[in-house]
DNA sequence: TTATCATTCTATTATTCGATAGAATGATTG
DNA sequence: CAATCATTCTATCGAATAATAGAATGATAA
């Protein structure tokens, strides 16, 4: 066995980690923010010690660490970077494969490109946000939205939208955010909100993008 | 099993695919450029049998595709990104395993960073091109050189320098490159041609790299 | 100190994956 | 059309991986 070989038998435990599902699950979820592994478990819907297991997994690959805090052990992603690995996984998966195509029409019916729905750019909300013509919605549990969020975002959790529409412009545009490019969050708060007559689009991506391209959080 | 998780699960199987010793160093011979089944298994120490089953899995990951010509078939990378994506899944690796440190302090021994003799970066060799104060060396043997190749590169195989030490400059600075930060090619022949005299580094990155982030090739 | 809680560790079992050898395919050459 | 060549496909076996349940750890709270 050859160093050479060595070094690439390490990088595919790298890439072996990215190789199951509830890992990716887990991942996304911990690109929002450290949490506990019930959390995360409950989350991808594992069972704790399964999920404690991927974690394990997780953490020989160096793709997480964990501290304690209590009797809590509060696992994060190591690095900033994950997240734009996670990025263009989804890129090259969406561009090479088919099966992606054939999901995401499935996730979001109506956003053909033609269409005057279509997702808004990351260039085209920081134009909006310079110009100061856009509103925008975190729809993210509160808890998340606490640990960071967009500049100047509002929160309102999915759940409560309802309630809480006194806090919206009724005449500017809104862009909505959550999670990230195949969170639903924000397509379901779009439709929900434009029913009511509304001007919201969603953003095509979520807040772990943003904060990993270096763009300022609050 | 939500369309979410079928998202999950699409991903994950082009994660799967990098996370195999013998695909990576399949993929790291595609970023030089096509090639037919019988080389990438012989430069990967694999049967053709074998190098075949890991191209298939390759293949439905959407990571390449292959083309006919003559009885041959040739494979090449499906996309660009493919390399960044292998980039990035090694600087992930080495900031974040320490056995990574380990394995490249062994196949480059005197390249800490404080030594004279660590490698060029990027930024550094483009400078000295725009000067025109370095002569840059490409040591791949010579079919991967026509293949593409960096600007006013001169191609001396690794196999045949001592022969060819006539087409390099005694007084310039020479940067040598060849096929990636963890080919050893350009390493080997820095250190011979220093014995002989000659003012040479390395390049920290290869051809693939250069390519995939958009700078000119020949 | 004991009880509790979050998490990890340790089998166990079922499933998937990787390597090999040999047969099958399908394009090209004589 | 037969022979050859590059490659893929199929079947098999051994190795690695994933899920589960239950025991063990180790920090905190009573």
């Amino acid at each position: 066995m050859t160093v050479q070989q060595s070094l690439q038998d390490t990088l595919a435990q790298v890439g072996r980690a990215l190789g199951h599902g509830h890992r990716l699950a887990l991942l996304e979820r911990l690109a929002q923010g450290e949490a506990p592994v019930e959390t995360l478990a409950s989350t991808a819907s594992l069972t704790v010690g399964n999920a404690s297991q991927h974690l394990q997994h997780l953490r020989r690959a160096g793709l997480v660490t964990a501290r304690r805090s209590g009797k809590q052990r509060l696992y994060r992603l190591t690095d900033e970077r994950i997240i734009r690995l996670l990025g263009l996984l989804r890129q090259v998966a969406e561009t090479n494969l088919a099966e992606m195509e054939r999901l995401l029409s499935q996730l979001f019916p109506e956003e053909d490109p033609q269409s005057a729905l279509k997702p808004v750019t990351r260039d085209e909300l920081l134009a909006g946000l310079s110009g100061g013509e856009v509103t925008v919605l975190d729809v993210r549990p509160e808890k998340e939205y606490l640990a960071g969020h967009l500049p100047e975002a509002i929160n309102i959790p999915l759940d409560r939208l309802e309630g809480m529409l006194g806090r919206l412009p009724r005449d500017r545009e809104i862009v909505a955010y959550c999670r990230g490019p195949y969170c639903v969050l924000s397509h379901e708060a779009a439709q929900r909100l434009r029913q009511l007559g509304y001007r919201v689009r969603r953003f095509e991506e979520g807040y772990p993008e943003w904060k990993a391209t270096g763009l300022p959080v609050a």
